[in-house]
DNA sequence: TTGAAAGCGCTAACAG
DNA sequence: CTGTTAGCGCTTTCAA
């Protein structure tokens, strides 16, 4: 095993000086710098991790914490491929740093907290990020009490104490009603994500706001709680298509739920994009390929989770500063909305 | 900070008693157990994990390193939401243990070895899972001469050096082929995996078997190399359904590039699980759900991640036994598939 | 600009 | 069964 001993030796310095190498290579003169490299270089020498984590307190390292549902076969959050589009915006960000990933799933929500405690408790991690974020998040409340770094993607309660990144959710909403609006629609349902999720109130006020300003008037059936999977898109859809005064276009929680609107439409023997429009959001890959193709409310997950590692790299290395980065959402008009014939 | 010290003096004993309490609690009188566990609860007391893995040379952490492809939107490795399934397969078992996992993910192919030699360099972890095993694999390579532990998901290469875990492909396309002559089809079609993955050898040997049993003769055209992309799968189906003779099933290599074929199969006006079969690999969630629903050969991915785990914990821990543990794929039944009109 | 030396929190002999 | 102690490989003062 090669050492900082080693290399010392080898390019004739002492540990110190391999060591301000690594951590302020300024202060080290050229040819010593070069005498250096070189031994690092013929030596294939890499710091031990442990033991510089050990004296200076920093692991380069960066948690997150996804919550698997053994029961259902949807697996690390309701994202799915969403999910990875973001984990990937993440590591491309770590990567650039020199940061890794420690990824610790949990297997229910009982356990989360006692797995950030345990990640914080042990110093596996510099910081973490947070993803589903609720109303009350109990992990922003074990965090901040800890006084440990963290970023959020999504807002986490009214307060701006903490750095997050997050979609303008209102607008998009606003925007796809626009565009059903246009489309001659009149009569819009809207499941959301559940109350819990801290999206949610952005999604309605969008939803609302855009009532308004058409004049729409939804019946109270119109607005309705769903989930983030196929079966609750379907289920739900198949209660809006029994109401008395069924809606013409669907907006819901995510692409995958808008497949299962699809399917419920389909299953009435109606035409989606045709008879009912429907309106995902995430643009996930498949909904490009889905039959009829879905148009949905694009949000970046790349950059968003670029953003996220950046902001958390950032925070472990002991950066204070406040930021709210806001990404806008925009409108991928496929074949699931067309025009409302009178 | 709590440390040792802190749990020995509330205890009324020493840092070493503390520490033979976590590494071996059989040689701690039960009344001293009793002492430290309390003071452990009372404190809230985390081992520090660089200082354990300094001395220990343990670092209780399993690698995992996925290859990002920046330019598609595919996202981490061609397997999607079945890269998923894996993942959290791969958590269940290490949360077992106690262990994590640390993702540290490659942008490109050339700097894969790179970050596997970084991490093996620096201590990061003490066993690493591969996946997307190629015939020739230049990380086996690597990771042989590095004398590392590793556990892969698919064979590498024909010698029986190292612990995988695998399915069956030969048996699953054979099933699959089984199925589709009981339904009258003699023309059928394989797109496989590409040829540097060790998994595509499987495949083939299953398909020419069968084909050999039921007395098929595939036209030339008929075997044909894909990629796991939707839209490698509607090209290559698209170059299928032009050919003078053409197919009346095809075998894809995943669920993902089965989509694309159906949608190459609606494009021409020809009925999907009528006119021309379709069968996907995997069995990811959404292919329960396409229109119309997808035939595949559906693999324990979860289980498959779990034993991966294991085995990977197994190896981090110093066992040094060699394990090839294979699963079997079930065909999963549905309506891409029917019988062939005459 | 460099070297010497203390010590981060833990493990693992070893002695008692 | 329990206590003492020597480091693991690095960072970081401090002095030269």
């Amino acid at each position: 095993m090669t050492t900082m001993r080693d290399i010392a030796r080898h390019a004739g310095v002492s540990v110190g000086t391999v060591s301000n190498f690594f951590n302020s290579p300024e202060t080290v003169s050229e040819k010593t710098r070069k005498q250096v490299s070189d031994a690092i270089e013929t030596l294939d020498f890499h710091p031990h991790a442990a033991a510089r984590s050990l004296k200076s307190n920093r692991t380069r390292r960066i948690g997150i914490v996804p919550v698997i549902s053994v029961e259902s076969n949807r697996s690390l959050h309701a994202e799915d491929s969403a999910f990875l589009e973001f984990l990937s915006g993440i590591n491309t960000a770590l990567a650039e740093e020199g940061f890794d990933l420690l990824l610790s799933a949990a297997t229910s929500k009982v356990k989360e907290t006692e797995i950030y405690q345990r990640l914080i408790g042990e110093h596996q991690v510099d910081a973490m990020i947070l993803l589903g974020m609720q109303k009350h998040d109990k992990r922003v409340k074990l965090l901040d009490s800890l006084n440990f770094p963290f970023v959020t993607f999504g807002q986490c309660g009214n307060d701006e104490k903490y750095s997050s990144v997050d979609i303008d959710g209102s607008s998009g909403i606003i925007e796809a009603m626009d565009h059903l609006v246009a489309l001659g629609h009149q009569r819009i349902a809207f499941i959301h994500p559940p109350k819990t999720y801290s999206m949610t109130e952005q999604r309605l006020n969008g939803f609302w706001e855009a009532a308004k300003q058409h004049g729409l008037n939804p019946e109270p059936g119109y607005v309705m709680e769903g989930a983030f999977s196929i079966e609750s898109g379907q289920a739900i859809t198949e209660k809006l298509l029994a109401l008395p005064n069924p809606p013409t276009a669907i907006l819901t929680p995510n692409d995958i739920s808008a497949f299962g609107a699809l399917n419920a439409i389909k299953m009435k023997k109606l035409n989606p994009g045709k008879d009912i429009s429907v309106i995902g959001f995430d643009n996930i890959p498949s909904s490009a390929f889905w039959q009829p193709s879905l148009t949905t409310i694009s949000q970046p997950l790349r950059e968003i989770g670029n953003e996220c590692g950046i902001l958390a790299v950032e925070k472990a290395k002991g950066k204070n500063n406040l930021k709210s980065i806001v990404f806008s959402t925009h409108l991928v008009i496929r074949d699931s909305t067309g025009r409302l014939d009178p």
